[in-house]
Order: C-alpha cells, then structure tokens, then sequence
RNA sequence: GCGCCUGUAGCUCAGCUGGAUAGAGCAACUGCCUUCUAAGCAGUGGGUCAGGAGUUCGAAUCUCUUCAGGCGCGCCA
C-alpha cells in the first residue's frame, strides 16, 4: 500500500510545474511515507510536501491541497487529510486495515522478515576474549549483542557468518601457562606466586591433569633473585620454564588452551550463542616463515610503500585515516606486535570474499579502530567494507553495590554466575535493553524482580496471557482459532490499536538491521506489550460476541507472534506460562 | 594536550538519517481483583532536552562553542 502511494507521490512531483529534474530527485530521495505513529494520525502518513517545499521553496501548505486532491481522487482510501504544517495522513479502508493480520497469519514465524540485504555475505566477528580464563560479565554484553546483531541480520536477508578469534599466540598465553605449572608447584615453591599471573581456581583444575609429570629439579632456583617489578617477574619465570624444559611448557600450553576453549564454548552454548567458526591466531603463522600469513602480509604492505622499515623496526603508515602516528609491526627485536597479526587477520579475512566484516570490540579499544581501518585500507580494500561497533562496558549490582571483577585475580563474577544466577534469556535481555556504545548498569535485583519496572517479565507476561487466553477460547468453545477469517467488514475497533502497532514490526525490523542497534526491539516489544495489556484489562475477550471473539482471537494471535519473533530476533525463548 | 563517547522529569532510560502537544518505567499521591494470570490497568503532579550561538518554514535531533562526566592515547595484548 506504502509503494502505492509513492508512485503516486511521484507522479506528482514530477507534474509540478516548471521544477527540475534535480529537484525531483532530491525530494524523491528525501521524503518518507511510513505507517503513522499513532492513529491519530491515520494509517499511514506522508512528509513529502514539507520536503519539497523546502528543496523548491514554496508552501508546504499549497503543495499538501494538490497532493491531498490527487490522492483523494484515487477513491481508494476511507479518508486523506492535510495535517500540522504538511503532513498527509491516510486512513485505509476497513477491509485494507484489517488485511494487515492475514499478512502475518500468511508469514506466521517469519512476519517481520525481509530480503533487504539481498543475500550479501557478513561476518561478524564478536566476543573473542583471550583464552585464559572463563568469560567475565564484561563478555557477556558482546556476545548478547553480536548474537543478536547476527539473527537481525540473517532475519533481513543477509547471509551471515559468526566468528570467534581466539589469541592463543600471545603472552597472555604463555602468562596463562606460567600461572599454572607454578600453581602445580606450590608445594616446591612454598606457596610463592607471582604478582602477575592469573590466580583462578580454575588453574588449579587445569594443572591436576599433569599431577607428577610437572617436577623441576632445585625448582627453587625458579624464583631466586627475581626482579620485584611485575610484568619483570612474570616475564622471567616464563623465559626459565621454557628453558628448563620446554616439551612440559609446550604440553601444558596446549592442554591450558584447549581446556579453556572448551569452557568458553560452553558458557557461550548455555547462553544460546553458537560460533561459525573459531579462528586461532596461531594459524596465521610466525613471522619467521616467510610464507606465513602474517609474514606475507607484511611483504605486501612493503611492496606498496606503505610498511617502511626505520630504526631497525618495520612500521605501517596508518595517517590515511586519520591515524596520529605511525605504528610498529615488526619490533627491532624481528618479533612481530599484536598489530601485525591483526593485520594478517583482516588480510585473511577480506581474501575470504565477505560484503561487509563487523567486528565487535570492547569501548576501550575505540584507540585502536583507525590504524585497523588504515591497514585495511593499506590491503587495498575500502575501509567503509570494515565496520567496527563498540560495546561499553557493564556495570552489575547486587543489593545495590557494583560487582568488583578482574580476570586476573581470579575473584569475578562469571558470566556462568550470571546465567545461573537470572537465566540466559533475561540476562541476554538486559544486556541489549540499551544501546550497545552507553554503558550499562545492569541490575540483579531488578532482574529477579516481579514488578512492572522488570520489562523482561512485562513481555513475557503479555506473551503468556494471549496464551492462556486462547487455551482458554479453545476450551470453553471447543474451536481452533481461525487460520484466516473473513473479517472484512467487522467494525469492531477496540483492538484498533494493537494491530496498528504490529503492522509497524517489519519495518522496525529493518531500522534496527541497518543500524545496528537490537535494543529498538526491546522497546518496540515494551510498548506492544503496553498496548496489550491495557487493552487486556479493559475489554473481557471471552464474553463478546461471536463475531468480535473471532477478531480478537485473530488480533491476539497477531500480536503473540509479533512478540515471539521479536524475542527471537533476541535469542530468547517466549513464555507460555508465568 | 589530542581523539572517541555521554549530558533529556527526583532516579533509570527511550526518542537523534530534522517534523505534529518531548515519551516510558520507578519513586510520590488517587482509584481498579465474586469475570480470561494484579508479574496487570487507569489517573494526578513533575521538563531551561547541560549553557550559549548558528542553519531551517520547523532543532532534543544538524553545525560551532563553553561547561561537566567517562574512556582511550606503548616497539603491551
């Protein structure tokens, strides 16, 4: 109906006398119809004659009397009206309004979908914490999000791919491995542990498997003389183990890593988000092989003048995009920055042919977007083709205080803890109640709750009651509800509202695929949610007519779809019962 | 110092590709359960959209600027 009106819209910009074909296009470009916010305002609603009134300079009133004619000679709406300073607003036809419920009876679970993205291929790339412990709350926000993003995505008609990039080549892991054969010798060591190194009990659990293999001779000698200053510290304890013996090291480096892997999976699976693919650092290669990935990718940057070699380091020249100084790739010392794998990691995967890579990050890496823009741009690819969204940090509350959590002192709040503590389904729903970039101060007292400030049970409540209302209705009247029902000329209105608000999900739907943004859809399912239960309260279903029972029923099942599609585009399950 | 983000009701936040009277929830006060789930509904009060200037028929939304808060600025990862 929008795409009637357009041509019609457009028809009679191009008839105006003696504009430009400029400015037709312009106005073309710039108008909008869309399904009006509020009734009161008709069914659908047009901006175009205050744009074009503006690009032409002339009375957006005047425009609106022609428009308004134009459009109520085509005889086909119940009403046009001019309204506010140009706006025209169309009220449909009965049998047109009500046509809307056929529709999502017609695409059931998949009402709100569409094809927009033409099946462009997009990866996402999201949570990739390091591999040295089990996923923090902190985690928890970007995979809630990713995830979501991805189901948005998928759900308007992009093929999408979800990744996880695991560093498993830094010293991040060779901390995690120190941490744990230390650990193994406690007893050697007379409980000695160093300042720097993950304390979780899960190292512990990690270390048992080794139990006698991990014996040093004069272990002692391990922390004779070590510097005071941390990062020293870890560093020489990791430089000794290896030297002491490094089929241990490198046995134990792997098992720590796979173990953690697998810990991560499943926190990750216990919140419904499932991985494509895990992409390890490590396969990209050393920088000592010079067919490596990464090696080759800095080849090719020094082809093109772009890497430059100056103080025996090679650096990338990343000011194209703004970047303020030029950044290292290959240290004097031949060992290659955390930059350059990421590099050889982009490089990877633009030669993988997607339309479109998101990465998620965490806010504190906001430093770091330009010089990976200006790489990828330095690969040669548009760095429009790379979008990097940030997630901001959440805060939890217990009782009022904030939650203290740190990897690295082991004593943190999980996301495990979380799920186990709240569910995955409204832990996820809190997590993607404000826009991902704000920070976030998540509520665990709010989220157990059972008032109406908890949103998560306020939908799921009106999802649950539609259900039981029609198990009810099935019951008492031993009927189905209709599949598609001849209610073209019923005037009942009460519901008006209702299916207005649910003719507006799939180009909601859209709006938060092309921004980015899954938190549109918690509000939009709050204010449906709204919009149902005061109708709930006010009208008793089961004691109308007939005839109204049929529309409601219909309505009602309309409204439970739209609610569960939106939560699924969540990833979470809508209730049948509370 | 430079860069990014934020500032909307007492509190927590929507609204930001300019559009109709700036919206919710909480808190305060009033009502509504012999009827489909009261984890609900209806109502009242509460606003210098941080301040200032500009662009526009029209600004919470765009531009500039001031103030306040958060974060980031390694040959760390």
């Amino acid at each position: 109906m929008i795409n009637k009106i357009n041509k019609e819209i457009k028809l009679f910009i191009s008839s105006i006398d003696g504009i430009e074909k400029n400015s037709v296009s312009e106005i073309c470009e710039k108008f909008k119809t869309s399904i009006s916010e509020s009734l009161k305002n008709g069914h659908i609603t047009t901006n175009v004659c205050m744009i074009a009134g503006s690009i032409l300079k002339s009375n957006p009133k005047k425009l609106a009397t022609d428009l308004h004619k134009r459009i109520s000679d085509l005889k086909i709406f119940e009403n046009v009206d001019i309204a506010g300073p140009g706006f025209i607003n169309i009220t449909l036809k009965r049998e047109d309004f009500l046509s809307t419920l056929n529709n999502i009876y017609e695409k059931n679970v998949n009402y709100g979908s569409s094809d927009f993205g033409e099946g462009k291929k997009v990866q996402i790339e999201f949570v990739s914490a390091n591999p040295t412990g089990p996923l923090h709350v902190g985690h928890g926000r970007g995979a809630a999000y990713g995830d979501a993003l991805s189901r948005i995505l998928k759900n308007t008609g992009y093929e999408v791919e979800k990744e996880y990039y695991v560093n498993d080549a830094g010293r991040q892991i060779d901390i995690l491995t120190a941490s744990v054969i230390i650990r193994m010798l406690k007893k050697e060591l007379n409980g000695f542990f160093p300042q720097n190194a993950y304390r979780g009990e899960y190292i512990e659990i990690i270390g048992e498997k080794f139990g006698e293999e991990i014996r040093f001779n004069e272990a002692s000698n391990l922390i004779n003389n070590l510097p005071s200053d941390a990062e020293d510290e870890i560093n020489e304890i990791i430089t000794s183990l290896k030297t002491k013996d490094l089929m241990i090291w490198n046995k134990v480096k792997n098992h720590s890593l796979s173990i953690i892997v697998e810990l991560i999976k499943e926190d990750l699976s216990n919140f419904n988000v499932l991985f494509d693919e895990w992409f390890y650092e490590s396969s990209l290669g050393s920088i000592k092989e010079s067919n490596s990935e990464i090696s080759s990718s800095i080849t090719k940057l020094s082809k093109d003048g772009i890497g430059y070699k100056k103080d025996g380091a090679i650096w990338l020249n990343t000011e194209s995009c703004g970047d303020d100084k030029h950044r290292v790739l290959v240290r004097k010392d031949g060992r290659a920055t955390y930059f350059a794998s990421d590099v050889a990691y982009h490089k990877n995967k633009i030669d993988r042919g997607f339309d479109k890579l998101i990465n998620v990050w965490g806010a504190d890496h906001h430093g770091y977007i330009k010089r990976i823009e200006a790489s990828v741009e330095a690969l040669g690819t548009s760095k429009d083709k790379l979008i990097v969204k940030l997630v901001q940090f959440a805060n939890l509350f217990k009782k009022g205080k904030k939650i203290k959590m740190s990897t690295r002192s082991g004593d943190f709040y999980s996301l495990k803890d979380l799920i186990d503590d709240i569910g995955a389904d409204a832990a996820r729903f809190y997590y993607l109640s404000k826009q991902a970039d704000q920070h976030l101060d998540f509520d665990l007292d709010l989220a157990k709750s059972d008032s109406k400030e908890n949103i998560f049970y306020y939908i799921q409540y009106a999802h649950a009651r539609i259900f039981s209302i029609e198990d009810k209705y099935k019951k008492t009247t031993k009927k189905q509800i209709a599949s598609k029902t001849d209610i073209k000329n019923n005037s009942y209105s009460k519901c008006d509202e209702l299916i207005h608000e649910i003719s507006k999900f799939p180009n909601l739907v859209l709006k938060s695929s092309n921004s980015l943004q899954p938190h549109l859809i918690v509000f939009y399912l709050r204010d449906l949610s709204q919009l149902f239960h005061s109708f709930y309260n006010d009208n008793h279903v089961l004691s109308e007519s007939e005839e109204n029972i049929e529309l409601i029923m219909f309505c009602l099942g309309g409204v439970k779809q739209t609610i569960a599609n939106g939560l699924g585009l969540l990833g979470i399950t809508p209730m049948k019962k509370m």
